[in-house]
DNA sequence: TCCCTGTGTCTATTTTAATTAACAGATAGC
DNA sequence: GCTATCTGTTAATTAAAATAGACACAGGGA
């Protein structure tokens, strides 16, 4: 009998907002059952507890390793970003301590003139951005552009890539890749 | 009856080097009992399986995820982004054209009073974004937040969410999920 | 050879999980 | 108020998991 598994299951299915006859009709099993799991009446067979979760979907996995991350945090304020910065350039990483990120979502200043050099960046997975204020230089692949408020960009980091502020103020934007590489 | 599960335990008792009968030992439960479930004759309980785990000692979580270890255009234009608006909430999607994009990044901007609608979204993945400008409510599995410039958020898709600007100007954002919904 | 101790498997029994079908409380509509 | 429909809980029954104990096989020693 598993203490943790019926609040567990209970806080998921409430999450999903789902009483309990729709879960046990989505998963193909009884009401009751869900009930007496939720209070840790029994203990279900890890078949059974496959089911039910098959309807949300979720994998065992997923179910048992939901808490060790502590409560996953959904907001992060402003003032709470951590800043990854190195040099010249702010790097604020959203969702920095969630464990299993599929992605990075980064909000970053470039100062003027800041440059992320002349090696040129390569790496595993696909990233991609919006510009909201500045000016800013982007070369891949031996192409260049200059980009400024709205545009954005896209493509495979594998492509040898760097991002330089040639404008007089700073540059902002907001940046994605996956999978993470921070 | 799950068909990982008795593989997985024998597979982990071979590599602690113990038998069927001094895993039982220690676990305080019958080699019977072990034998049936690596043979899938079973589907343990999740007590009765945490009990077993105890003996080497491993717990569910490590149990069920551990064999989980397994000619673009770059630049697009503020004004080539294509505008997949709804209603009130406008949406520009980066590298719209691109095949195969692992991800989907998002220039969004809600006007004052726009909701995705009551009917709570939930799709596969996960999200994240950054807030630039003006103020948006996020709900997220029945909790709310107010978000403003510089705040961020990111959770997992499948949680039921809505995105409500509660201000009087326009909400600006620049958002991401993984896989791409879009 | 015989005995001892180890291995994993299997049957009959007991215990527990899971189902069925009912109950009581809450909410909405007539 | 009454009815309909939702919610979660629960007693009695059925189905399945867990136990106890026996079985067969293998490898060492004496």
């Amino acid at each position: 009998m598993n203490a943790q598994v019926g609040e567990q299951l209970k806080a998921i299915r409430l999450a999903f907002g789902l009483s309990q006859r729709e879960l046990a009709k989505r998963a193909g099993v009884t009401n009751g059952m869900i009930s007496l799991i939720e209070q840790n009446r029994v203990s279900p067979s890890v078949g059974s507890l496959q089911k039910i979760l098959g309807a949300f979907p979720m994998t065992l996995a997923e179910f048992f390793t939901r808490d060790l991350r502590g409560p996953d945090d959904i907001v992060f304020r402003a003032a709470d970003l951590p800043d990854l910065a190195t040099g010249a350039i702010e790097y604020r990483l959203v969702a920095a301590t969630r464990q299993d990120r599929k992605m990075s979502i980064l909000s970053e200043v470039y100062a003027a003139g800041a440059d992320t050099g002349e090696d040129l960046l390569t790496h595993a997975g696909e990233e991609g951005g919006v510009i909201m204020a500045g000016e800013l230089e982007l070369t891949v692949a031996g192409k260049s552009w200059v980009l400024g408020a709205g545009d954005a960009y896209y493509f495979d980091s594998r492509l040898p890539h760097r991002f330089r502020n040639t404008g007089d103020v700073p540059a902002r934007l907001v940046s994605a890749n996956t999978p993470p590489s921070i």
